[in-house]
DNA sequence: GCCTGGCACTCTCTAACCAGGAGTGCCAGC
DNA sequence: GCTGGCACTCCTGGTTAGAGAGTGCCAGGC
C-alpha cells in the first residue's frame, strides 16, 4: 500500500502532481478535483489513479479537502514544499524593471527611494508592499545644535543620504548659542564623514579613553553626542504601500480579519519584528500563514528579502498577500526590487 | 389635505417626529415604522396618524421608504434639517476631555500634537479622524544651507514650532560652504522671528525694491530664499487616524466602497480639497453624503471644523463616518478637540 | 377637519426543500 | 499498479411557503 510511504520519499510523479495542484489552486482559488488534474497533468493517468495519489498526499499532510466531496486544497505544508522545491519562477518583464529603474530619482532622499520601491512592489504584484528604511547606513554630514527654552536643545543631524533628523535632548543647564556652536564644531570635526553606527561605538571608546584630558565643554559635547546618537540608533521606520490592494483579494473577504491585518500595518510593531527576523536570514524568506507567528496574518503570507548597500544588509523589503498568491511572480519581484533599491542607494554614496 | 403643505411650514409636532425618527434610525440602523414612532413619541397619537404624517414628510422629501412595506429612513435633506435645527447635543464627559488634555505634551512638535488630536478624535468617536497640520503658522527660527554635489543645495529650515524641514534647491552654480554660510547669515538676520507666510510676501517686496543696491551674493541670497519659501508655502499635510474603525461600521459593509474610501485617504488630494473648503467657512461644517461633491464619500459624511491659533484659523480637523453617525456626540467632539488643539498650539508660542 | 381602528395589500426574510453537479472512496477486474 | 463503475456525500442555486412588518386607504367618531 502506498499509504505506508508516510514521511518517506515522494515520487517524482507525485511531486509533479502536487505542483500542478498548487498552481492550479493558486490560479483558480477553487479546490481542485481529480478530473481536472488528470486532464491537465499530461501524464495519461485516469482520474481514479489521481484520486489514489491524492489520498497519499493527504496522508502526508500536503493537501486536504474542505469536505467530503470537494477537491483538494494545499495545506501550509503543501505550500511550503511547493515554494521550496517545486516552483518555477516567472521572471518579470524587462519593461517593468526598466520603468522602475527610470522612475527612481538618484537625487531623491532615502525615504523617497524607499517609498518608491514600496509602491513598485505593490503595483507590480497588486498586493501590499513593505520596505524598511535602511538601518544606520548613512554617514554624518553635519551636526547642529539650537538652544530651546528650559535646558532643552534641538539637535539637527544631516546625513549623507540627505535625511534630516531632529531630536530634542535634555541637558543639565542651558547653553548659549555660542557654546553650542563650539560644541557642534568640535563634534563635526571629529565625526563628519563617519557612518552613524560607528560614531556611536567609536564615541564610547573615545569617551572612556580621553575623558581626563578634556575640558568641561568638550566633555559635555561628548555627553550630548551620546544622547543624540543613541536615539538615532533606533531606525524603526517602515513604509507600507498598496494596503488597499488586499481589499480586492477574495481570500481575505472577511472584513474583520482584514481589519486586524490593517491594524498590524498601522501599529508597525509586529511588522518590524518580522522584518527584523528577516534581517538575520539570507536571501528570500517566505512566511506562510501562521508560520510567521502573528495571529493577524491568518490567511496571509509574506515574501521578504533583505537588500544590501555597500555589501552589507541594510534593510528589508517584503510583499504581503494571501497565502494563495502567485509566488512565481512575487518572488522575482521581491528579488529584483531588492537589487535595484540596493543599487540605487549605493550609487549615491 | 395636508399633502398640500409642500415646502411650506412644518408643524412643530412634525419636526419633533422627524427628530425622533432620525435619532431612532441613527441608533438602530433599521427603517423605523409608524408603530415604534407612535410608542416612543410621547405624543399620544395612533400609528395611523403617524402614518399620515410620514406621508407628508415623504412628500417633502425628508424621509423615504426603501420599499412599500418598510419603515422610513431619512433622506439627505432629512439629515440636513436634523443636524441644522433639530439636534440636541450630548456634550463629552469631562473625564475624556481632561484625559486628552493631560495626554497632550506641550513640548511635542506640531506634527505630534496634530496626530494626537487625530487619534483622540478617532478613539472618542470610533470613526476616522482627520487633522491638517497648521498652515504657515510657525515663524522662522533658523535657516541653514549645505552644499551638495552638482549645483544643488540642501536648505534646512527650523521653525519655532520645532519642525525641521528640508528642501533640495537647484542653483545656477555651485557655492562653497563659506558662501552659503554668508548667505544664511544674511537671511537669518533679516528673517528670524518672522512668520513664514509674511517672509514670503515681505521678501518679494524687498527684492523688487532693493535689488539695485545689493551685491551679487545678496541677490542670490534672495533668490535662494525665494525658492526655499515658495515650496514651504504648500502646507499640504494631513494626518488621518483610525481609518480601520470604518471597517466595523455596518453601513459601509461593501468592500468596494470601502476600498474607494481608503484610497481617498491615501491620495489625500480630495481630502485636502474638502479641508480647504472648510478653512474658508466658519464654525462647524457638516458635509452629508454626496453633498461633499466627492463620489467616494457615497454613504459617508464629514463633520469638520477649523481650529485657531493666535486668533487666526490655522487648520482643519474632521471626523469621517457613515452618514448614519451619532452627530449629537461627534459634533461636540470635533468642537472641543478643535479648541484644545488650538490652545495647545497657542501655549507654545 | 383631524384622528382612529380596521383591513387588505405588498414586500422582505427565513427556512425548507429539492434537484443538479462535483468529487470522493472503494471495489472488482484487467 | 491502473482503471472504470458505482454508491455516497456534500455544496449550490432556485423555488416555494409562511411569517412578519409596515403601509395606504377607508369609514366612522369626536
Amino acid at each position: 500500500m502506498s499509504r505506508k510511504k508516510r514521511q518517506a520519499e515522494l515520487s517524482e510523479r507525485n511531486r509533479q502532481l502536487l505542483k500542478l495542484l498548487v498552481s492550479q489552486y493558486i490560479e483558480e482559488g477553487q479546490p481542485v478535483g481529480s478530473k481536472t488534474l488528470a486532464e491537465r497533468s499530461g501524464l495519461d493517468l485516469s482520474a481514479a489513479t489521481i484520486r489514489n495519489i491524492m489520498a497519499d498526499l493527504e496522508a502526508l499532510g500536503l493537501v486536504h479537502s474542505p469536505h467530503t466531496s470537494a477537491g483538494r486544497v494545499p495545506t501550509i505544508e503543501g505550500y511550503r514544499l511547493f515554494v521550496d522545491s517545486l516552483l518555477t519562477i516567472r521572471p518579470l518583464e524587462p519593461e517593468n524593471i526598466e520603468a522602475f529603474q527610470r522612475q527612481l530619482d538618484p537625487a531623491a532622499s532615502t525615504t523617497e527611494l524607499v517609498s518608491q520601491a514600496s509602491e513598485f512592489l505593490s503595483s507590480i504584484t497588486h498586493l501590499a508592499g513593505i520596505v524598511t528604511v535602511p538601518y544606520k547606513l548613512a554617514s554624518l554630514k553635519m551636526l547642529e545644535f539650537l538652544p530651546l527654552s528650559e535646558n532643552r536643545v534641538l539637535a539637527i543631524i544631516v546625513t549623507t543620504d540627505l535625511e534630516v533628523e531632529n531630536r530634542i535632548i535634555h541637558v543639565q543647564r542651558s547653553y548659549s548659542q555660542d557654546e553650542l556652536q563650539h560644541i557642534a564644531n568640535y563634534l563635526n570635526e571629529h565625526f563628519a564623514g563617519q557612518d552613524i553606527a560607528s560614531i556611536y561605538h567609536h564615541l564610547l571608546a573615545d569617551m572612556k579613553a580621553a575623558r581626563e584630558h578634556m575640558d568641561r565643554i568638550m566633555r559635555t559635547a561628548v555627553d550630548m553626542a551620546e544622547k543624540v546618537f543613541s536615539e538615532t540608533q533606533t531606525g524603526d521606520e517602515v513604509v507600507v504601500a498598496g494596503q488597499t490592494n488586499l481589499m480586492d483579494v477574495d481570500d481575505l473577504a472577511d472584513i474583520n480579519k482584514l481589519k486586524e491585518l490593517f491594524e498590524v500595518f498601522n501599529e508597525k510593531r509586529e511588522i518590524l519584528h518580522l522584518m527584523d527576523r528577516t534581517m538575520k536570514a539570507e536571501g528570500i524568506q517566505i512566511y506562510l500563514g501562521q508560520e510567521s507567528g502573528y495571529g493577524a496574518f491568518g490567511d496571509c503570507s509574506v515574501v521578504a528579502s533583505t537588500y544590501e548597500v555597500d555589501g552589507q544588509t541594510a534593510g528589508v523589503l517584503a510583499v504581503v498577500g494571501p497565502t494563495r498568491m502567485p509566488y512565481d511572480r512575487v518572488i522575482p519581484a521581491v528579488d529584483i526590487t531588492a537589487k535595484i533599491l540596493g543599487a540605487a542607494l549605493n550609487s549615491r554614496k
